[in-house]
DNA sequence: AACCTGACCTGATCGC
DNA sequence: TGCGATCAGGTCAGGT
């Protein structure tokens, strides 16, 4: 899932469902899952009695403001999901943390919803969660935070900032593209589907670009996390479910995990390559080797 | 500073 | 069918 438009899809239903929550227990079921405090209990302990007032995204980071000053910082890695479920749903072998919530009758209203649950899963185990004492800078603690690159919504995320950027790496394009220094949120799927979109061939290095090609690499990234968003990301679209319902931007991926299918623009065969350690899916048609100047 | 590799994990699928 | 190899949407530490 979890990309900048996965994370950002999650962060919505978050908004939409949590918010005048109050934490009142929880459970953490594999300890490591529990970057800061360094027990399970003193993290639950300050969960206690917080109240979700609003969640943001940064990269691929999601932070909830609570009661007081206080966060609550998660970042879900390869497989984590974070489910918004009735308290009596069994719990699956990938449960990690377990945080029960009650509403928060601000008003004299009956309370006629029944105990809900947010609950953090994640397959592999990267995934991280992080309680912030109001007193601390968040980026100490998510130290992960302080090197993050612009947001690519920001507006300070120009063409000539992405141009700075690359103009020091000689890796190829699409390694860069990854790094979470360049532009904060970028992962393999929106990587790849940004240089198909920009017909930038992964590979080229990332210094070696025209003008033209960061140009039309820095519309590419924007426009594939804003189709990303659009679909509801890859593997959510909605929190109202108990289960992680799958987005549909894969359905309509240009290249990612289409090694073998034919190009939608010109039907060459998509192939696949290794890079950085990463699969990398591009048309070798379309984003020729070749860096030519001139307008997309 | 830039860049590379391996480590962290579990589970599904590939290839012979 | 069996079974080792590879692959999976991400960082992070440690080395050159």
């Amino acid at each position: 899932m979890p990309e900048l438009p996965e994370v950002e899809t999650v962060r919505i239903g978050l908004n939409q469902n949590t918010l005048g929550w109050q934490i009142e227990g929880g459970e953490v079921l594999l300890p490591r899952a529990i970057a800061y405090p360094d027990h399970p209990e003193a993290f639950l302990a300050a969960m206690l009695g917080q109240e979700f007032t609003e969640w943001q995204r940064r990269g691929k980071y999601l932070i909830a403001s609570l009661s007081k000053g206080h966060k609550l910082g998660v970042h879900l890695r390869m497989t984590g999901s974070l489910l918004w479920c009735d308290r009596h749903e069994p719990v699956g072998k990938h449960t990690r943390v377990r945080l029960f919530v009650k509403e928060k009758t601000s008003s004299k209203k009956q309370k006629t919803s029944h105990p809900k649950e947010l609950r953090f899963d994640d397959q592999r185990t990267f995934g991280k969660v992080w309680w912030v004492p109001s007193d601390q800078p968040t980026e100490s603690v998510i130290t992960g935070l302080q090197k993050l690159g612009l947001e690519p919504f920001d507006p300070e995320f120009t063409p000539a900032h992405l141009s700075t950027k690359l103009s020091r790496s000689g890796r190829p394009i699409k390694t860069v593209l990854l790094d979470q220094e360049i532009v904060a949120g970028i992962g393999n799927i929106y990587a790849d589907e940004s240089l198909f979109l920009s017909k930038i061939h992964p590979q080229l290095p990332a210094n070696s670009l025209t003008s033209a090609q960061v140009e039309a690499l820095h519309q590419a990234i924007i426009r594939a996390l804003s189709d990303g968003i659009a679909k509801g990301g890859t593997t959510f679209s909605s929190f109202q479910n108990i289960a992680g319902i799958k987005g549909n931007y894969i359905d309509t991926a240009w290249v990612f995990r289409r090694t073998g299918q034919p190009c939608n623009i010109c039907g060459t065969t998509i192939i696949r390559i290794k890079l950085g350690g990463r699969s990398t899916h591009f048309c070798p048609q379309c984003q020729s080797a070749i860096a030519k100047d001139g307008k997309n």
